[in-house]
DNA sequence: ACCTAACCGAGACGGTACGTCTTGTCTTGAT
DNA sequence: ATCAAGACAAGACGTACCGTCTCGGTTAGGT
């Protein structure tokens, strides 16, 4: 949680692409303005409602300025919307593997019906057409959601219950690019039940079990 | 695969959200001259070159009657990308069903990483926010795909290799939900030994298998 | 009164500049649905409304048909108005021609300054632009105001109380010229006091009137 | 003569209806190039050449500024018009009032009837359409010659030679409405002795100069 | 009673201009 | 030196209206 932008502390271990605003002394009250005013944007209208001009107007900060701290205008987006989600991670605790990782399916499956969901959406989508914003996503949202799953994954491989081969960016693909591919296309719904269908066929695979008995 | 847009054979049997132009002899004409230009388009420069106004100029389709035929430019890109793509699609034949979907998921994660895959990104991030265009990227585009690979998974059913219980939906979006994710968001490479990780991972799912001895 | 668009009876009499409709027999109900048509959108929303578009919709009339009866949309609403106001020409009669004249500048001003005269206005200004629908807003409408006038001016000359140097054109140009510019440019309202003040200029004359005597 | 659009000198004495533009350093430039381009386009098509968009193109100026300085295209192309027509009022001395007021007649008669008579009929029926236009017109055109004229009516009125009753404007409308109506209208041709006869008419009056001696 | 034109409705279409919106750069002046 | 304020160019957007056209269906008048 080291805030990794703090510009005079070390301005050279920058995470790269994401920009180091320029000197020091009222960047912080700069910064800090922006994002809130991109806050209140995203909750009062998605994405489309944060604009450029619209944040200048809302923080105070002038658009030169916000432009000096990020590359556009997505970029801010995903960093407000990556800080406010930090707190929101909650990982269960069910006492076995498959009842975590299941459980956490399930949960993300609901946050992306959410309307912070849609959010999350449009963001992703931005990236594609904003590389300068993907950065931003990445460390602000994504890397903090890896983590937290990183711990699920990690505790059910030192139990034995998950193929410890399996790389844990793998795994996490495949339990949760279903519903990301869901949540952009729309073309299934996103259910609890549908969560619980996807996790059940991540877990145990899509061959069949012939191990137990005859076939 | 009889014109879906032929307005006076029957109008009635639309796909949602499809326009269907209104009355129809010219239209045949336009319809083409539009999805033809804007093929040249996206070839050129992706989806950010597919502008009203260019497909407009190019086709020497009106802007007033391109808004008659489609409720906006993405979805002519759709139309367009999907038709372009329809042929593209070739099912392998390994002999087993693992080898079948290992493959394809093979194949789509080039698909991906090409030139074409940039511009199904585009297009996919492009649906997010024009939500009038998503069921022509869904009938145009991603239905073929799911049709094509429907046929694997019931092949697969039926030689007794995937286990029936899990729909071919979920089975889909399994495979292929991972590199969607990766493709748009950017966070890990497409390369084929990913592809096959995910595969492998997807077939015979995360949980570790106990199988070999006693369970 | 005589229908000088009567196309069977003598198509070659015509006004120069006004179109003879076709042949000749649904061509009456044709030609008359949309002057209704154009009268109520006149109406309701004065020349703005009047749009080839609303015409045809209105009284169903098409507007291949319409381009086949008029020249232009203004045509048709020249010739609407025209016909709608022919009977609105009420002579004054006081008794002496200072005493009519006078009068039929007051009338006239009120006309231009009713919501009627604004229709007047867009027409003439229309016809800056489109000189197609001169003749027909001439022949419509200015003619019979005109030849109204004209009898004004006779019966004056007749009386012996006006120059019967002035020819009739220039006479009503000066009466009415000046309310004319008024209307169209805005640079001065049209009371009843200024159009006395207009009135009693142009009967009077603007040098001063030293003939009397000493002054 | 004070550039009445320069924005820091007094933003306040704004003659109603004109925009001032916002701030104001490169607003300069940016007004003058508009008009520059504007008045091309009017020598080389009319008012029908005055495009926004062909404003944008020839000046360099964006749209969107134009909008913030202009209501409308009209008002540019009014402002360009007047700005241009200044210098070219001559005001005539005969000698005698009523030689002033007739050649003026006459020059503001050749006036209409020239290419530039086109376009400012051209103006004068946009502003009926386009009201936020008139006030642009009357201050940068009909302004200068209203107190052009008001000068030789002054001239006039202490020579003794007119009428001092009448009101300066009532005197302008009755000598130039008349050129007006036939400019707009067209009923009636522009000619030198066609002016002699409305001034004459208008100096002497209509009624019948009888009266109580000989003549 | 037909038959053959002309006429008509309906409305798709290309074209042109509109006025708005957003982005990213640049300038000015105050702190 | 940094910043807010905001003007500006660029260019896409979606709409409106025009005038032409193509298509069938209808109506009439000549046979």
């Amino acid at each position: 949680m080291s805030a990794p932008m703090s510009p005079e502390a070390e301005p050279a271990r920058v995470p790269e692409g994401i920009l180091v605003h320029p000197t020091g002394a009222r960047s912080r009250r700069v910064h800090e303005a922006a994002l809130r005013a991109t806050c209140d944007l995203l909750d009062e209208g998605g994405l489309p409602a944060v604009t450029v001009d619209a944040i200048a107007e809302r923080s105070g900060v002038s658009k030169a300025t916000l432009y000096k701290h990020w590359p556009s205008k997505t970029a801010v987006a995903a960093e407000a919307f990556g800080r406010r989600m930090a707190e929101t991670v909650a990982l269960p605790d069910t006492g076995t593997a498959r009842g975590d990782l299941a459980e956490q399916v399930r949960l993300v499956s609901a946050f992306y019906a959410s309307p912070a969901g849609t959010v999350f959406a449009q963001l992703l989508a931005a990236c594609v057409s904003d590389p300068g914003a993907a950065p931003y996503f990445r460390v602000y949202f994504l890397h903090g959601r890896r983590v937290a799953i990183g711990v699920l994954w990690e505790r059910a491989v030192r139990r034995g219950e998950v193929d410890p081969a399996i790389d844990v960016e793998t795994a996490i693909d495949i339990l949760f690019g279903p519903l990301v591919f869901r949540l952009i296309s729309g073309h299934r719904p996103l259910t609890p039940e549908e969560a619980d269908a996807i996790s059940g066929a991540a877990l145990y695979g899509l061959l069949r079990h012939t191990s137990t008995g005859a076939d």
